[in-house]
RNA sequence: GCGGAUGUGGCGUAAUUGGCAGCCGCGCCAGACUUAGGAUCUGGUGCCGAAAGGCGUGGGGGUUCGAGUCCCUUCAUCCGCACCA
């Protein structure tokens, strides 16, 4: 009986259903201690992956990818004893839905359920390990209660600069009512300020109106309202935060971004600025995104300066007192200062222009405050700016430097101005070259540059300082801390730290989303109380803005806060917030609700969150970057300032499987007008579809047919032409130029062979195809690896594999195609090695039709090979090389296979280390042992070393490193004795050709070398 | 421009610490069986060469008895960031 997955892993997918064989259990569950991992006893191991989108298109072949790797790990330290989380959910809110809703009228949350349904039927298809008791949704009211109530507790904190950490606003109103506030300069402020502060005594804060406090407050709440430059897109009728934005226009749908000032509510990340950083040290995720975050966080230590405009007694408005400040990494080049830009935005531009200039910094400025971001990111090299007319002091040298304004600096960062060294920094020195300003070389470069000062700014941090007074002679590095040390000294300013990170836009204008649980009295707002959570979602009766601008959830009737009774607000209705939260918001912490799924009173138990503690494994793409992995980070790290979990990172490890591209399929038709008759209204006639096979469409376009070739191809083409139109006596011109690539659906090529019959069905229109065919018979098509989608006919749907070959072969074929890291394009040309390895496995354990398991002992070399292989399975699995175990599994098949092996001593344990890659097939082996319970819980064989010994060893013999010939020694044979008889064969002489050699290396156990 | 990753047969890939380059699979070639198929099994298959042998891990150089692996340099492809002072 050939092996059967169709019945067998419909089998066991049921009875892992039935059993609840994936269950897990808390410790503090009554069920942990009769269950398997309870009675065990093994350690906690949380193994989780990115959850998804759930898209009205279902799942590919690459979406399962990550999931088929974790969960073999899942499987595997199951097996080794653990109590594994393996939970998965959907981060149900979001656009695409919406979008649907818009079109089709129909409610998000129905669709969102229909797209779950489907996901659900197509991961069980594929028999993960996952304990869907633990499901959550992002959308599930249960839910996201918990995503508004971290929300209130963001409200209610903000970040104490003096213990770093997160403290309730509480202590902070008591820093005002004890000590006051000072402003700026006060170093309890933090992050991302967009408006800043006065500051005020004591006695003026108790004099605050309750109005006046709270606009103080929110610029501290870690949750806060402001005005703010944010990413409007009109298209979506809603603002983006900074990653959801690409080249200008937005990620999802590519329309076009714009700046504007909204109020919005934000989340002050960037408090978190520096642990987010720091904390990057100690986690194990790849380098590439440890990097993409700290370029995202861009820290940049320097120093504040200020520079004195000079005073223009002519002009209103200037009283000597206004300084330009701005923020250098390069203190050491202060002296190579020969001119100070601002950004057209700063605020000094109106002040300081002279009435020379005015007219024609005013158009500058208008100029570029109507760039759009994408324009002015199109022609970065384009350099524009404008004299301003007034001069700064050099606040060293005491020259008078010209004040430009330039749109290469940006208002947003730093102070919006630079201190211009053009001799040291190349925007600066594309800017004075353009304008003809003055270039002052103050570093001495450490070695002769290629290209002469005068052709670019040397703007490496090394070298020696010159023409610089005090900092003459210095070394760079010194001279940075001894320039900061001066201009600290004389006050002239501070050294800073700037971020390019800002704070993360918490709003979006759209229906389907978290509620942001805050209404408004008399303009400022307030959040809820706990206990009023969640506040659910509205209905409405449409799910676009009202006419007056204002988000969906203004639309929606009698949707007013009453506040809980006893409270002074009874009787009120306020509005509510209209915004909803952005996409991330949920997926920022679902990672600690699956430890605790079900609980109604707290987000995660103190018990639950103490035991799992954060996930082990952490699977998913690299696309998040940025953005998910740098909230849910930041959250965890707030939650832990809080005291409400244990954990400052939320993974451990992470790894990123990399994209499956698609493999699209072309068939090359010949050009449809390349023919006519006398009449020439091609109306009248209709047109064959005949197809050229990629060899002869290649010949075509190299122009090397031969002459049969195309008088063959003429032939049918004509004759095809006057069988469709046998009005036509006579087919005057055929021009046979190039054909017309046209993708074909995958699904219906195989290695590249078309399937003609399914081609001819698969749209009307082709039904009398010709095919012009390779010299056997077949079509082939043309290939190319594009990115997988619906529109390239190029989609593989994991349920098409997983019917054609079954589930573990899909699982066992996806591993087998690389590295998990590795980004590569979805082609089955090898999955019949894999089907055909699982009918091998199937069949060590049959003898024909029979189960043929022998009860005798092993032999020497069956268990070398068992051992071998759970030796090199261990290793793989523990390195994540998932592709290296599916060939070390054949490897160990095959031998198994040769050596007849039937032993229930050898086949017992493989099919436990298989398990985890091919869990259907392997339940079904364990089943034929005589086992009755689930292989998942069975102890993971450990591999047993003195079956692998061997007594000797064929040592290569190398003649100045090459390989010649072989000669077994005994293993313990000491070197001298190899290098002795390795010398005395005949082979050697042979290879010496008389030469005596220089020197003999003999590693042992390993190689000989003969040097000659 | 900066950063990250990757370059090995016709293809996907493999190679603990520097120690036999090409495991495993696809494809291809030959053969067996045959109810002729997109089935199964056996053998072969890096390139050049009739062979002996030579050449081979993107290119060039170096360290070493020995380099896919270490160092320098260079090229190509992919990804991320990008007037961030």
């Amino acid at each position: 009986m050939e092996y059967n997955f169709r019945e067998i892993e419909k089998k066991w997918q049921q009875y892992w259903k039935d059993n609840k064989t994936f269950k897990t259990y808390n410790p503090t569950d009554p069920e942990y201690a009769t269950s398997h991992s309870g009675r065990r006893g093994g350690a906690p191991y949380y193994v989780l992956d990115m959850f998804p989108y759930p898209s009205g298109a279902g799942l590919h072949v690459g979406h399962p990818l990550g999931y088929i790797a974790s969960d073999i790990f899942a499987r595997y330290k199951r097996l080794k004893g653990f109590n594994v989380l393996h939970p998965m959910g959907y981060d149900s809110f979001g656009l695409p839905a919406e979008q649907y809703a818009i079109q089709t009228g129909q409610h998000p949350e129905i669709t969102t359920k229909t797209n779950i349904a489907r996901y659900r039927e197509q991961l069980d298809k594929i028999g993960f390990s996952f304990d869907w008791s633990r499901e959550v949704r992002t959308s599930d009211p249960n839910y996201y209660k918990w995503t508004q109530w971290i929300f209130i507790q963001l409200f209610n904190s903000w970040y104490n600069k003096k213990t770093n950490k997160a403290e309730n606003i509480s202590t902070l109103i008591e820093l005002f009512e004890t000590i006051g506030f000072k402003g700026t300069e006060d170093d309890i402020l933090t992050g991302d300020l967009e408006i800043y502060h006065d500051g005020f005594t004591v006695n003026e804060w108790n004099d605050f109106s309750e109005a006046t406090k709270e606009q103080v407050l929110q610029q501290f709440r870690l949750a806060y309202l402001s005005d703010t430059m944010v990413n409007w897109c009109p298209q979506l009728g809603t603002v983006l935060a900074n990653e959801e934005v690409k080249d200008g226009v937005s990620e999802r749908g590519g329309y076009p971004v714009e700046r504007k000032l909204m109020k919005q509510w934000s989340l002050r990340i960037t408090a978190y600025a520096d642990r987010l950083l720091n904390d990057l040290e100690d986690i194990d995720w790849t380098e590439s995104i440890k990097e993409a975050q700290r370029n995202w966080i861009g820290k940049s230590e320097g120093t504040s300066l200020k520079f004195k405009v000079e005073n223009q007694k002519s002009k209103e408005g200037m009283d000597g007192e206004a300084f330009i400040e701005v923020f250098t990494t390069r203190p050491d080049t202060v002296f190579g200062v020969s001119f100070v830009t601002l950004a057209p935005e700063h605020e000094l531009v109106t002040k300081i222009t002279t009435p020379a200039q005015k007219k024609e910094v005013e158009e500058y400025v208008t100029f570029a405050k109507n760039r759009s971001e994408r324009e002015r990111m199109a022609d970065v090299k384009k350099i524009t700016g404008v004299f301003t007319g007034a001069y700064a002091i050099h606040p060293f040298t005491c020259k008078q430097v010209p004040v430009w304004i330039g749109d290469y600096v940006l208002a947003g960062y730093g102070t919006g101005a630079v201190m211009a060294v053009p001799a040291h920094d190349s925007r600066d020195f594309a800017f004075a070259k353009h304008f003809g300003l003055d270039i002052l070389q103050v570093i001495l470069p450490p070695s002769p540059l290629e290209k002469g000062l005068g052709d670019e700014a040397f703007e490496a941090k090394e070298g020696t300082v010159i023409n610089s007074g005090f900092l003459d002679g210095l070394e760079v590095k010194r001279a940075i801390k001894e320039a900061i040390a001066v201009i600290e000294e004389e006050d002239l300013g501070k050294g800073k730290t700037n971020y390019r990170l800002r704070d993360a836009i918490f709003g979006r204008q759209r229906y389907w989303g978290e509620p942001i649980p805050v209404y408004y009295k008399d303009g400022i707002p307030h959040v809820l109380n706990e206990s009023e959570l969640p506040l659910i979602l509205p209905e409405v009766d449409k799910y676009l803005p009202t006419e007056t601008g204002e988000p969906p959830l203004a639309r929606a009737k009698d949707w007013k806060y009453t506040p809980l009774s006893g409270s002074p607000h009874r009787g009120e209705g306020f509005d509510y917030e209209y915004s909803t939260m952005p996409g991330w918001a949920g997926s920022s912490w679902y990672y600690l609700r699956y430890m605790d799924a079900h609980n109604d009173k707290e987000f995660v138990s103190k018990e639950a969150v103490n035991y799992w503690k954060n996930v082990n494994l952490y699977m998913g793409g690299a696309e998040h970057a940025t953005g998910h992995l740098l909230y849910v980070r930041f959250w965890t790290k707030f939650l832990y300032d809080l005291g409400l979990i244990p954990v400052i990172e939320p993974a451990k490890k992470l790894i990123n499987q990399g994209m499956i591209q698609g493999m699209s399929a072309f068939v090359y038709r010949l050009p449809p007008l390349f023919m006519w008759g006398r009449d020439n209204d091609k109306e009248k006639y209709k047109l064959p579809f005949i197809f050229l096979s990629k060899s002869l469409n290649e010949k075509l376009n190299k122009k090397i047919l031969n002459l049969i070739e195309i008088e063959t191809i003429k032939t049918i083409a004509i004759n095809e032409f006057k069988k469709l139109n046998p009005h036509i006596k006579e087919v005057f011109s055929f021009d046979l130029s190039s054909c017309s690539a046209l993708h074909t659906d995958v699904n219906i090529v195989n290695n590249n062979v078309l399937d003609q019959e399914s081609f001819k069905n698969w749209r009307e229109e082709y039904k009398n195809a010709i095919f012009i065919t390779e010299e056997n018979g077949d079509y082939i098509c043309g290939s190319e690896v594009e990115k997988m989608s619906k529109s390239k006919w190029n989609v593989v749907s994991p349920d098409a594999m997983v019917e054609q070959y079954g589930a573990d072969c899909l699982r066992l074929y996806e591993m087998f195609l690389g590295p998990l890291e590795l980004s590569k394009p979805w082609n089955t040309n090898g999955i019949t090695g894999v089907s055909t390895f699982i009918r091998k496995l199937w069949r060590l354990y049959h003898n024909g039709d029979v189960v043929n398991i022998g009860n005798e002992a092993a032999t020497k070399s069956e268990l070398k090979t068992l051992h071998k292989t759970i030796k090199k399975i261990t290793e793989d699995i523990e390195r994540f090389s998932f592709n290296t175990s599916v060939s070390n599994f054949m490897i160990c098949v095959n031998e198994l296979t040769e050596q007849k092996c039937n032993k229930r001593e050898i086949l017992e344990p493989l099919a436990i280390i298989i398990a985890p890659y091919s869990p259907h097939i392997a339940e079904e082996l364990w089943n034929i042992l005589g086992h009755t319970e689930s292989i998942t819980y069975a102890a993971f064989p450990e591999c047993k070393e003195e079956y692998l010994v061997e007594s000797s060893f064929n040592y290569p013999i190398s003649f100045n490193g090459k390989t010649r010939f072989f000669q077994e020694y005994e293993r313990s044979l000491p070197k001298e004795q190899v290098e002795k008889e390795v010398l005395a064969l005949e082979q050697t002489q042979k290879y010496l050709e008389g030469k005596i050699p220089k020197k003999v290396i003999v590693v042992p156990n390993k190689i000989v070398n003969i040097v000659v």
